[in-house]
DNA sequence: AGCACGCCGACT
DNA sequence: GTCGGCGTGCTC
């Protein structure tokens, strides 16, 4: 395979074609283009043309009736199909090196999505199209090395851009060369040419050095660093389990010092944006770089900026999202993965892919060290570790010598509820207001009410889109439908019997009401998806809380991550069954990793926090375990229900899934592609469904799946793959839509 | 995915 | 008499 970059054309002015490529040869390549396309695409080249491509540039190609930009994969024997031409190679240095390549073949492979799409995704959007990474350049010319040689040169300017031409081999970036106008001067007096380069990756050093020293490490972080240090030779998986304020950042920030200072990358991967922020500010006052950040939110330039200097190896540092798992690393040293149980790592539409597996793979590729942190780790991830596959560093005590929050249950059989708070909750909170503590209450449903309801007749909003409640948001006075954006007026009664409409259920508007209500003159914040939209709203917000002007927080998943709330004494979990009696498998697993999150974020400071769980099941196993045990207990438990049930992570799960406008459609085709499977694997291979998706009806389209679970990987893999090929070659009507997701994260 | 070709309703 | 609706088929 040819890995090397094409020549530099000014290296080679007159005849720009290798010695080992006869003039007038064609040459093969595969390439893919963005689109359904499973293989590659050949096409010839011909040398004559210009520098022969290499795997990783981008090409322009005829396509059916039009043309496409490409990516060229490897060379390939053009065999006897008929092939078209390469029509002009778009780089003069490779975009994805063989490592990224790689890595994305092996993706694309393992959640059957096509590579064109999977390659074109791991590309900065401006990069998809034709636009070349181009700048002017300046090469020097033989009258320029004669002016400086004899002094003709005689500006200080012009003779310093001289020198620097004079100096390199290679055109030089004309941003480099001082001003403007002693740019033009030079090409005036024909000591220089204008040429074009690739433009340069460059990334500024930081504004200031790290101005922040480093706390000393507790016996248990000290014990992490070096058991990382000595034992990361090579590939391994580290699972760094550290309760909530463990100090897990400092372990990171004290490896990444050590990879920096050798000469290393670092890729740090964190599940949503706004982790960033706080993660780039704590690394930047640390370390002496700036980091590129890699994120969904920036500006398309930008992305290129901070991705290129990563590629390119000047950012020795980077922080990004799940999408930055694909970024080329020029010489990578460790993979950080923060948060590595979270859901947000995995992408929920198009390319399905997990960051966390896909760092995996990436790391034992690049035979370096790759550290998975977590507060509350994913089963997948206990589970190896447990079995040695991956080594396991605990962190059990605070950072700070804080205690953990005590967390206890609130029965709430027979209580007169308000509001969905039992009187026990309604005085834990009026204490800790009048100690002088903050309150924060989790509730993971934002509006005022989840729906509304005739009493006389039994009607229910729903949407007329999907099979779901109408929400009542009170504060803009309109229905939503919170999976299709459905939105209508608030009906004055009910629509079938006109008999007044009564609310059912608790949002976190209502919650918020009812507490301002009750605890007039705390000040309250809501923190949740409608009241955080606005720009800036969310920082306002964390700021009156951390300063104290909210006494009263209440929100949703978002108070689970990220942010400490210092001052918080009290955490209420309003609604626990909720989430225990959640139909998903994960239910119990999501559950205790949320509940130990939210209450992770209380009593950080000197006074101990308190946590408060109402629940009508105060027997259940999992928030037994969770209060009388740990979480490590929960989870061998959680390990043992699974392999009794038969279901990931000690099986292979795959989930197909399929929507159309008409429900038989979607039935149809599962019901074919069941039959096909259950036919060809036997019992190698359990075929579920298929069964209506968890919400059956969305946004006007009717949703069916089939869960395929193996005790084999390959297994797994063979299945999807034959249901691709036979899928592939039939005819699909009926507007059906359908999908693969490998390690699917719920089934709904 | 895009973009063609291909047969059936309301417009200059 | 055509402009255009989206169903179906193809892309080295």
């Amino acid at each position: 395979m040819d890995l090397d970059a094409p020549d530099h054309p000014a290296d080679h002015p007159g005849t720009p074609v290798r010695p080992d490529t006869p003039a007038g040869a064609l040459s093969a390549w595969t390439v893919v283009v963005p689109g359904p396309f499973f293989g590659g695409f050949t096409y010839h080249f011909d040398p004559a043309t210009g520098p022969i491509p290499a795997p990783g540039v981008r090409v322009r190609v005829p396509f059916g009736q039009s043309e496409r930009v490409a990516l060229v994969i490897e060379p390939t024997s053009s065999g006897e199909q008929e092939t078209r031409p390469i029509l002009e190679v778009l780089d003069e240095a490779p975009l994805l090196d063989a490592e990224t390549l790689a890595c994305l073949r092996w993706a694309a492979a393992y959640y059957h999505h096509p590579l064109g799409d999977v390659v074109f995704a791991a590309l900065p959007k401006i990069l998809r199209g034709e636009r070349r990474l181009e700048v002017e350049a300046l090469a020097s010319t033989p009258a320029g090395r004669e002016a400086l040689r004899d002094g003709a040169a005689r500006g200080e300017r012009q003779r310093e851009a001289l020198e620097a031409l004079a100096a390199s081999t290679r055109p030089v970036p004309a941003t480099r060369l001082g001003p403007a106008a002693v740019r033009r001067r030079l090409l005036e007096k024909g000591w220089a040419d204008a040429t074009r380069v690739t433009a340069p990756a460059d990334w500024p050093a930081p504004a200031e050095p790290g101005s922040e020293t480093a706390p000393a490490l507790n016996a248990q972080q000290q014990e992490a660093v070096e058991a990382l240090v000595s034992g990361a030779d090579g590939f391994q998986a580290w699972l760094l389990h550290g309760v909530t304020g463990s100090g897990k950042t400092e372990v990171y920030l004290a490896l990444i010092e050590r990879e920096l200072a050798a000469g290393r990358q670092v890729l740090v991967v964190v599940p949503e944006i706004s982790l960033t922020p706080q993660l780039i500010d704590r690394f930047a006052r640390r370390l002496a770089v700036r980091p590129a950040v890699l994120h969904s939110g920036l500006a398309d330039g930008e992305r290129l900026a901070a991705w290129r200097a990563v590629a390119a190896g000047t950012a020795g540092l980077v922080i990004g999202t799940r999408s930055a798992a694909f970024v080329p690393l020029a010489r990578p040293g460790l993979i950080v993965v923060d948060e590595e149980h979270d859901a947000a790592l995995k992408q929920q539409e198009g390319f399905l892919y997990h960051a966390r597996d896909v760092l995996i793979w990436r790391a034992r590729q690049l035979a370096i060290p790759i550290l998975l942190g977590s507060a509350t780790p994913s089963l997948e991830s206990l589970r190896h570790a447990w079995a040695g596959r991956y080594r396991h560093l605990r962190l059990n005590q605070r950072a700070t010598g804080a205690r953990m929050p005590a967390i206890h249950c609130l029965d709430v059989r027979g209580q007169t509820m308000e509001a969905g708070l039992s009187p026990a909750l309604f005085r834990a909170i009026e204490r800790h207001l009048l100690d002088g503590g903050q309150v924060m209450l989790y509730l993971n449903r934002r509006g005022y009410a989840p729906s509304l309801l005739c009493h006389a007749c039994g009607y229910v909003a729903g949407c007329p889109h999907c099979d779901a409640f109408l929400t009542w948001h009170r504060q803009i006075g309109r229905l939503r439908c919170h999976h299709c954006g459905f939105e209508q007026g608030v009906p004055a009664d009910c629509p079938s019997c006109q008999a007044p409409l009564s609310v059912r259920g608790l949002g976190t508007e209502q919650l918020e009401d009812v507490l301002a209500a009750r605890f007039p003159g705390f000040g309250i914040v809501r923190l949740d998806r409608d009241a955080t939209a606005g720009k800036g709203v969310m920082a306002e917000s964390l700021g009156r809380i951390a300063r104290g002007e909210a006494r009263l927080v209440v929100g949703t998943q978002m108070l689970v991550k990220g942010h400490d709330f210092p001052g918080v004494t009290l955490v209420g979990v309003v609604n626990a069954d909720q989430a225990l009696f959640a139909s998903d498998f994960r239910g119990p697993e999501r559950f205790a990793q949320s509940l130990l999150q939210v209450a992770g974020r209380a009593g950080r400071a000197e006074r101990p926090g308190e946590v408060l769980v109402q629940t009508h099941d105060p027997d259940h196993p999992v928030l037994r375990r969770l209060l009388t045990e740990d979480y490590e207990a929960v989870m061998a438990a959680q390990l043992a229900e699974r392999e009794q049930a038969e279901l990931p992570p000690t099986r292979f799960a795959g989930l197909i899934r399929a929507d159309a406008p008409q429900a038989d459609t979607a039935r149809a085709f599962l019901t074919k592609v069941a039959e096909e499977l259950r036919e060809h694997f036997g019992e190698e291979l359990s075929v579920w469904g298929p069964v209506p998706a968890p919400l059956a009806r969305r946004a006007g389209r009717y949703r069916f799946q089939l869960l395929l679970l193996a005790r084999v990987r390959s297994t797994l893999h063979r299945a999807l793959w034959q249901v691709d090929d036979s899928v592939g070659s039939r005819r699909l009507g009926g507007r059906l839509r359908w999908s693969i997701d490998v390690d699917p994260i719920d089934l709904a």
